[in-house]
RNA sequence: GCGCCCGUAGCUCAGUUGGAUAGAGUACUUGGCUACGAACCAAGGGGUCGUGGGUUCAAAUCCUGCCGGGCGCGCCA
């Protein structure tokens, strides 16, 4: 049993003895924030003292006295104004240590209660320019999340959805055909809206290097959006991220997924004539203002699709779908679940879920950086990854809150390469990986390693720590909050380094080197794991 | 104007289903390599948690007024 849900039952057993009256509360187990407080720590008197009129402290007390003797708890204190703290059995901690040997890559896995079948929409850039550096949050989020949902035992899919028809794809084609007439964004004949990043010059050349004629407004835009569809793909995959379904809005068109939309929204009766457009009642669902669904002139909005797309992923059979998006999009969240909402297909409120992160300002030179030459716009991913390296940047951009408003300074990051958390948390598997050679025996071999020597207070911190992985694993994909995992992995790290400079590995005694070694090897193997939670690569050497 | 998000150390950020003296990194100061990797460690200074009220045994965390910043508010996507 999960050593949490021990300690509970434990706590119940002693409350129903020392308050009968209160047997019904809910017994929390947490994590004192200060280590020298315990293990573990329960506040349950705190919170009855109230409601049964009793001192607190009197009360934590008699609770504790009332506790049943357990092997795995070595210390049972009254604390404060009536916290009961706990320290663990060294065999407790022990034990946590040989788990992550017998589980290796699978430990802070878990079997879901339920599996699920989830869909992780993220990037979803229309292919109208290169992947700027708001791409790479989503990317670097949206592909940490997914790994986190499968850690926990769901069956994922990461989707990228993206507009190859809509207006902005002809204004591109209109800005590939006018660099292929020689114009520049400076003209006054620049296309209005028209995409000024050097990528567009780049294609008007290869399009006509490759034999294109000019006037064929079509062939331009197939020939740019193919051009830039590669180039994505090269952003992608230099991101180290893989997607499963690139879903197209084309098709939603093709495959009379729109027109039924359509048609069904009408059927909900939730619709409307005025100034002849068709609207849809969202505002019965929330939406702050009813939305425009047929324009006068026939046409569709793109709310249409966004509808349609999402009944898709619905009947494609996904019960949880996240999408990561900029909090820009915020505006599109009320009217996306209420247009689903007026479909009646038993869809719940709240679908999707939705990861909207703050943008990214890149600084650079102590100012902002607001325009790449490239892409004529924001700095975009490759520019990154140049700048700082593909692990450091993934990273970066999966060590904070979504919701959190996010400072890269490019600067900083490259003076500070090599003090990067990154490399910080790399180097601990690169010094365990490197300690492991010196020993020259077989790191497999130390799973059955008796570990009753380990008993200092970093070693038990370090199994401690080890412990808790699976818990912070199970929080970071409920939360959908990788970064929760980016702060693990630093603390591990930091007590590793510490425990590192203090003891020494390879020792005489050969009982102490192979209890230490294969706590040693455990910590490389939670490394590797939550590193590859984050898609950074966890090297032998460096 | 309305809606959503943010405001914690000089800087970059954790901590928010309410818990114990508010934590890291970085920067700064000082010390540690003739033992397994110094891309490391040890120690130190640094805070009215934007601000005023409220709820509570307990508030960075919950409620509320205000201030500051971002984003969104189209028959654009």
């Amino acid at each position: 049993m999960d050593i949490k849900a021990h300690l509970a039952a434990l706590f119940r057993a002693a409350l129903i003895k020392a308050a009968p009256e209160a047997a019904d509360a809910e017994v929390l187990i947490e994590r004192p924030r200060d280590a020298t407080h315990g293990d573990f720590a329960c506040n349950v008197a705190l919170q009855l003292a109230k409601r049964l009129k009793r001192n607190p402290r009197q009360l934590a007390e008699q609770i504790a006295a009332a506790m049943p003797a357990d092997a795995q708890v070595a210390m049972l204190e009254v604390a404060g104004a009536g916290f009961i703290n706990i320290r663990l059995a060294r065999a407790a901690l022990h034990a946590a240590a040989s788990r992550v040997l017998a589980e290796g890559a699978a430990y802070g896995h878990a079997k879901a209660a339920q599996p699920q079948k989830v869909m992780v929409e993220f990037v979803s850039a229309n292919p109208t320019g290169p992947l700027h550096v708001g791409h790479g949050r989503q990317a670097a989020l949206g592909d940490a999340i997914a790994a986190l949902l499968e850690a926990q035992g769901h069956a994922v899919t990461r989707e990228f959805y993206y507009n190859d028809a809509g207006a902005q794809i002809h204004n591109l084609a209109l800005s590939v055909q006018a660099r292929a007439k020689g114009k520049t964004p400076e003209d006054a004949a620049w296309p209005a809206d028209g995409y000024r990043g050097e990528y567009i010059e780049e294609i008007a050349r290869d399009y006509k290097a490759a034999g294109g004629a000019v006037e064929d407004l079509e062939a331009i835009r197939k020939f740019a959006v193919a051009a830039l569809r590669r180039e994505q793909d090269e952003d992608l995959k230099a991101f180290g991220v893989k997607f499963d379904v690139y879903y197209l809005e084309s098709s939603l068109y093709t495959d009379g997924k729109v027109e039924a939309a359509v048609k069904a929204l009408v059927a909900s009766g939730k619709t409307y004539e005025k100034d002849g457009a068709l609207w849809l009642r969202t505002t019965d669902y929330g939406d702050d203002k009813d939305r425009v669904v047929r324009k006068s002139d026939g046409s569709y909005t793109y709310f249409v699709p966004d509808v349609a797309y999402h009944v898709t992923k619905w009947q494609r059979g996904f019960r949880k779908v996240i999408n990561v998006q900029g909090t820009d999009h915020h505006g599109t969240t009320a009217r996306v679940r209420a247009g689903l909402q007026a479909l009646n297909l038993g869809i719940p409120q709240g679908y999707p879920d939705y990861v909207l992160h703050n943008l990214v300002k890149v600084m650079r030179g102590g100012e902002e950086v607001k325009i790449s030459k490239r892409a004529g716009s924001y700095v975009t991913v490759r520019d990154l990854i140049e700048w700082v390296g593909r692990d450091a940047v993934r990273f970066f951009l999966a060590s904070r809150r979504a919701d959190s408003d996010f400072v890269f300074d490019v600067d900083l990051a490259r003076e500070q390469s090599e003090e990067n958390p990154v490399y910080y948390v790399q180097y601990a598997h690169a010094r365990v990986s490197s300690v492991l050679r010196q020993w020259g025996g077989e790191a497999s071999s130390l799973g059955d390693a008796p570990l009753e020597s380990l008993g200092g207070e970093r070693e038990a911190a370090l199994m401690q720590r080890l412990g808790e992985f699976p818990e912070v694993v199970a929080s970071a994909a409920r939360e959908l909050a990788p970064h929760a995992v980016a702060f693990y992995l630093r603390s591990l790290a930091g007590e590793f380094h510490s425990y590192y400079n203090a003891e020494r590995i390879l020792v005489e005694d050969e009982a102490t080197r192979r209890a230490r070694l294969a706590l040693c090897a455990a910590v490389r193997q939670v490394l590797a794991n939550g590193l590859a939670l984050l898609g950074v690569s966890a090297p032998e050497r460096m």
